[in-house]
RNA sequence: GCUGGAGUGGUGGAAUGGCAUACACGUCGGUCUCAAAAACCGAUGGGGUCACACCCGUGAGGGUUCAACUCCCUCCUCCAGCACCA
C-alpha cells in the first residue's frame, strides 16, 4: 500500500489557502527574510525547469518561516511580451485573453506544487495598474535626460520585427528566437545606463554571495579598460586621428594607422587620390559582409591603402594610414595604431600587406626578438628598446610613464573605455508597456503629464504579422492632441522591451496594491533587499544588469537607501533528459503535471532537490522519483509501528540530523540534507521510534515534501499546522560522542582504527596504539 | 584568445588537509510467499586470496605534507559566457 498523496494534498493545499497561512505582513517590528524566485513568463504549462526552481526558494521560505522570520515570498507574472502577440496572429485571439488564460492555467499548476506563495499580491505586469508605473519611471528618467531618442545603427531582428538590446544579441542572433540579427539605421528610444557604469562595476564587489561566474560576466559585459587615447595627426590635412590603445608601451613600434571602413572620416580625406576608388569599392564590399562573419577569427584581414599619412606622436616618423575590416567602428575610436610586432591581429595584417614592423619590448633575458624573423607577435612582458627616453624600461613601468609623457605633451590622454553601450528600449511590438510620448509639429517631443498614466494599451489592434508596429494602425491610440499647445499630435507607437517591466517588479511585490507611486518607499524598506534571489543563469547579464541599473536610480530619486536589490542569488542549474535540455523538439519533455499525477507533488520536489545540488544541471530519473516515493512510504510506515521509549542513540541520531538539514538548507545543499534524513529513517527502522522523535523527524521534512509532512504532523495529534511548528534546536551536548574511532596510519597509509573514550589522553592514546598488534608489525 | 566552472564506482552524486565513494539508483543474494510483486535484511571500486593479509585507485604528470579528491606548479578534456575589445 502506498500513501493517498492525492488526497493528502488537495486537502491540506485547501486548508492552507482558507487560513491565509503564507500571508505576509508589514511588521516592523519582527526580522525580515525577503525570498524571491524570478518571476515567470505565462506560457500556460509550467516545465520542470519552473519547478526546480520554485521548490527550491519554496524549501527556503518555509525554512526561514520556521525559523521566526517574517517571510515575503510573492509570485507574480511577466506578462508582457512577443509570444503571446504570435499567439494572437496565428490563432486569430487577442494577446489579452491568451494572456489572462495562461496565467489561470499556470497559477493553478503552481498551486498544485504547494507551493508556499502570498497569492494576494500577485502581480501581472500586463495590467494597467502595473505598467502605470513602467510608463511613470520612464518618464521620471527622460526628466533627468536618462531616456533619450537617437538615430543610430542597431540590432534587429527580421523574424521578431522589432529592435534588439545589445544584451539581447547572443553570439548574433536574436535571444529570443536565433535568427541572424541585422544592423538597421533607425531612431529609437534609449536608456542611459552607461551613466551608471562606475557604479554598476564597482558595487559588484558588495555582492560577495553571487555566483562568481555571475559577477565575472557582468565585469566582462561592462568592460572597462584603461589606457590611452593617441593623437595622429594627418600629413597635408587639417585632421586629427585619435586612437584608443591599452599598450601605449609600444606607441615606438606603430608602424601604420588603421580606420575602420565605416569611420566619418575616410570618405573626406580620400577625396580626389587616386586611391580614392579602391577605397570606396572596398567598402562597399565590406558593407556586405555582415558583422558577424567580419568577426569570426579565421577570417583573413583585408585592408586597403588610403594614400594619406599620418605622424607618430612619440617619435615624428611618417607612417601610412589604411582601412581594414579588423577595425571595429563601435569598439574605442574606431580607429588603431598597428604594432605588427607585439599584437598579433596587426602581424597578421602587416605580413599580408608587407608593411614594415619594429620590435620595441624585448623578452628579459631571453635571446633578443628580430622583427624580420618573428612567426607570430610577442605579446608578453619585457624590456623596452627602440622607444627613445624609455628604453631598458620594464614594459609595464614605460606604460604609464609614457601615458604621462603624453599627456604632458598633449599628443594623448589617459583614458578609460567601457564596453557597455545605452539601452535600447523601444520595440516595434504591440504587446507591452506604451511609451507614454507624444510628438507635436510645434513643440517636438512632448511627455505624456504624470495624470493622465496609465497610456492604456488599446486592446483591439489588427494582427496581420506583416510590419510596423500594430499601434501606428489604431488611429483612436495614435491620434491624440499635444498636451501643451493642444494642436493635433501623434502618440509613440513603440512599446517598451519587456526587461523594463521586470526591472522593478520586485519592489512592487513590496507594495502590490499601493497607488500613489511605483512603490511605497516605507515598505520597500522593510522588506528590501531580496535576501534571497533565485532564477536561470541566461539572465546573468540581461535582467540582473537592468536591475541593478533600476535600483541605483531609485536610489538617485531619494525613494530606496540601498545600491543593490539582490543580496544573495542563487542561479539553478537546467533540467536535462539523456543529457540534453528539455525541449519540444527533441522530443524529451517530462511533463510535471503526469508526474504529480502519478506519485503526488511532494514526489516531485523530493526527487528534483535530492538528483543533484541546485547549481548543476540535474539529469532526469524515472527510477529517481521512484526512489523518492519509495522512501515517503518508507517513513509513513513508521507511524503504525512507533513504540513507548526509544532509544538514547537514537535521540542522538536526530540532534545531529537536526544540525545537518539546518546547515545545509543554510547553504543551499538540499540533496545532502535529505540524505541526513534518510539516514535517520534508516536508524529508526533500526531501532524505532517514539512518538516525539517522529514528530522532529516530520519538522525536518516539512520544508521539502510540505503535504507529506502536514498530514503525519495532524495525525499525530500535534495540532496547530506544521508550518507553524517551529524549527527545532539541535542539543549541542547530544552531538559529543563518548567514544571516539581513531584511525592509525603508519606512512600516510591506514593500518588501523582503534575506538577510544573521547578525553583519552595523547600520552594514554600514544600507548594503546603502540600495543596495537596490527600498528607492532609495521613500526619495526 | 580571455573569463568562470567541472573531471570521483555501472549511474546520480558525498567527503572543515585526516577511514575516498555518505545517501540514492542499479545489480546480486537472503527473509516472507505455492509463486511473483511489494516490503524487510545483507553484499556491491579494481586486483588478489578458500578466507584474510596485501597491492592499486578521485582526468595526466610533478610538488608541499606524517597525511592530498581537497593546497601549489605544468598539462589534457569537457561545459558555459565573452570575443578581430585595440
Amino acid at each position: 500500500m502506498t500513501y493517498a498523496f492525492k488526497e493528502i494534498e488537495e486537502k491540506w493545499r485547501k486548508i492552507w489557502e482558507e487560513k491565509r497561512i503564507f500571508q505576509a505582513r508589514f511588521r516592523e517590528d519582527k526580522p525580515k527574510y525577503y525570498l524571491l524566485e524570478m518571476f515567470p513568463y505565462p506560457s500556460g504549462k509550467i516545465h520542470m525547469g519552473h519547478v526546480r526552481n520554485y521548490t527550491i526558494g519554496d524549501v527556503v521560505a518555509r525554512y526561514k518561516t520556521m525559523q521566526g522570520y517574517n517571510v515575503l515570498h510573492p509570485m507574480g507574472f511577466d506578462a508582457f511580451g512577443q509570444p503571446a502577440e504570435n499567439a494572437a496572429i496565428k490563432n486569430k485571439t487577442k494577446p489579452d485573453g491568451w494572456t489572462h488564460k495562461c496565467i489561470e492555467w499556470m497559477e493553478f499548476e503552481l498551486k498544485k506544487m504547494g507551493f508556499s506563495y502570498d497569492w494576494e499580491r500577485e502581480v501581472s505586469t500586463c495590467d494597467s495598474e502595473y505598467y502605470r508605473w513602467n510608463q511613470w519611471i520612464f518618464l521620471k528618467m527622460l526628466e533627468r535626460g536618462l531616456a533619450y531618442k537617437k538615430a543610430s545603427n542597431v540590432n534587429w531582428c527580421p523574424s521578431c520585427e522589432t529592435t534588439l538590446a545589445n544584451e539581447e544579441v547572443i553570439e548574433g542572433a536574436c535571444w529570443r528566437c536565433h535568427q541572424k540579427v541585422e544592423q538597421k539605421d533607425l531612431e529609437q528610444w534609449f536608456l542611459k545606463i552607461t551613466d551608471y557604469k562606475e557604479r554598476l562595476l564597482e558595487d559588484l564587489a558588495q555582492l560577495k554571495e553571487w555566483p562568481e561566474r555571475v559577477i565575472a560576466m557582468q565585469t566582462n559585459w561592462i568592460g572597462r579598460s584603461q589606457g590611452v587615447e593617441i593623437y595622429f595627426r594627418l600629413k597635408e590635412k587639417d585632421a586629427t586621428i585619435p586612437v584608443f590603445t591599452t599598450r601605449a608601451d609600444t606607441i615606438f613600434g606603430a608602424t601604420y594607422v588603421v580606420l575602420a571602413p565605416e569611420h566619418p572620416l575616410v570618405k573626406e580625406i580620400i577625396k580626389g587620390l587616386p586611391q580614392e576608388k579602391a577605397v570606396l569599392s572596398f567598402i562597399e564590399k565590406t558593407e556586405k559582409v555582415t558583422k558577424e562573419i567580419r568577426s569570426s577569427a579565421d577570417v583573413r584581414k583585408e585592408g586597403v591603402f588610403t594614400g594619406c599619412y599620418c605622424v607618430n606622436p612619440a617619435n615624428n616618423e611618417t607612417i601610412p594610414l589604411w582601412i581594414a575590416d579588423y577595425v571595429l567602428m563601435e569598439y574605442g575610436t574606431g580607429a588603431i595604431m598597428a604594432v605588427p610586432t607585439h599584437d598579433q591581429r596587426d602581424f597578421l595584417f602587416a605580413k599580408e600587406h608587407g608593411l614594415p614592423m619594429r620590435v620595441v619590448i624585448q623578452p628579459d633575458g631571453r635571446q633578443p626578438l628580430e622583427a624580420g624573423a618573428m612567426t607570430a607577435a610577442y605579446e608578453e612582458d619585457g624590456l623596452q628598446v627602440n622607444s627613445g627616453q624609455f628604453n631598458g624600461l620594464p614594459n609595464q613601468e614605460a606604460k604609464l610613464k609614457i601615458a604621462q609623457w603624453m599627456e604632458e605633451g598633449s599628443i594623448g590622454r589617459i583614458r578609460t573605455h567601457w564596453r557597455l553601450r545605452d539601452w535600447l528600449i523601444s520595440r516595434q511590438r504591440y504587446w507591452g508597456t506604451p511609451i507614454p510620448v507624444i510628438y507635436c509639429t510645434q513643440c517636438g517631443i512632448v511627455a505624456v503629464p504624470y495624470e493622465e498614466l496609465p497610456v492604456v494599451l488599446p486592446e483591439d489592434a489588427p494582427f496581420t504579422g506583416e510590419g510596423g508596429s500594430p499601434l501606428k494602425k489604431v488611429k483612436e491610440f495614435a491620434e491624440t492632441t499635444c498636451p501643451k499647445c493642444k494642436a493635433p499630435a501623434h502618440r509613440e507607437t513603440d512599446t517598451m522591451a519587456t526587461f523594463f517591466d521586470s526591472s522593478w517588479y520586485f519592489l512592487r511585490f513590496c507594495s502590490p496594491r499601493f497607488e500613489q507611486g511605483p512603490f511605497d518607499a516605507k515598505e520597500a524598506g522593510y522588506w528590501m533587499a531580496v535576501d534571497q534571489y533565485i532564477g536561470g543563469i541566461e539572465h546573468a547579464i540581461l535582467h540582473l544588469l537592468y536591475s541593478r541599473f533600476f535600483t541605483k536610480f531609485f536610489k538617485d530619486l531619494g525613494m530606496v537607501g540601498f545600491d543593490e536589490p539582490f543580496t544573495r542569488l542563487l542561479t539553478q542549474g537546467m533540467v536535462l533528459k539523456d543529457g540534453e535540455v528539455m525541449s519540444k523538439s527533441k522530443g524529451n519533455i517530462v511533463d510535471p503535471d503526469s508526474i504529480i499525477k502519478q506519485y503526488g507533488a511532494d514526489t516531485l520536489r523530493l526527487f528534483i532537490l535530492f538528483a543533484a545540488p541546485p547549481e548543476t544541471e540535474l539529469e532526469w530519473d524515472d527510477r529517481g522519483i521512484e526512489g523518492a516515493f519509495k522512501f515517503l512510504n518508507r517513513v509513513w510506515r513508521i507511524r503504525e509501528n512507533l513504540i513507548a521509549k526509544a532509544d538514547a542513540s537514537l535521540s542522538k541520531a536526530l540532534h545531529k540530523a537536526i544540525k545537518k538539514v539546518s546547515d545545509d538548507i543554510d547553504n543551499f545543499k538540499f540533496n545532502t540534507a535529505i540524505a541526513s534524513l534518510m539516514e535517520l529513517v534508516n536508524a529508526i527502522y533500526a531501532s524505532g521510534a517514539d512518538k516525539q522523535i517522529f514528530s522532529k523527524l516530520i519538522i525536518l521534512l516539512s520544508p521539502f515534501v510540505p503535504h507529506f509532512a502536514e498530514e503525519l504532523w495532524q495525525s499525530l495529534g500535534n495540532g496547530e499546522s506544521v508550518t507553524r511548528a517551529g524549527w527545532p534546536q539541535f542539543d549541542p551536548a547530544l552531538l559529543i560522542e563518548e567514544t571516539a574511532v581513531v584511525v592509525v596510519q603508519v606512512n600516510g597509509k591506514v593500518r588501523s582504527k582503534i575506538e577510544v573514550p573521547a578525553h583519552t589522553s595523547d600520552d594514554e592514546l600514544k600507548r594503546l596504539v603502540l600495543c596495537d598488534a596490527k600498528i607492532i608489525q609495521w613500526i619495526q
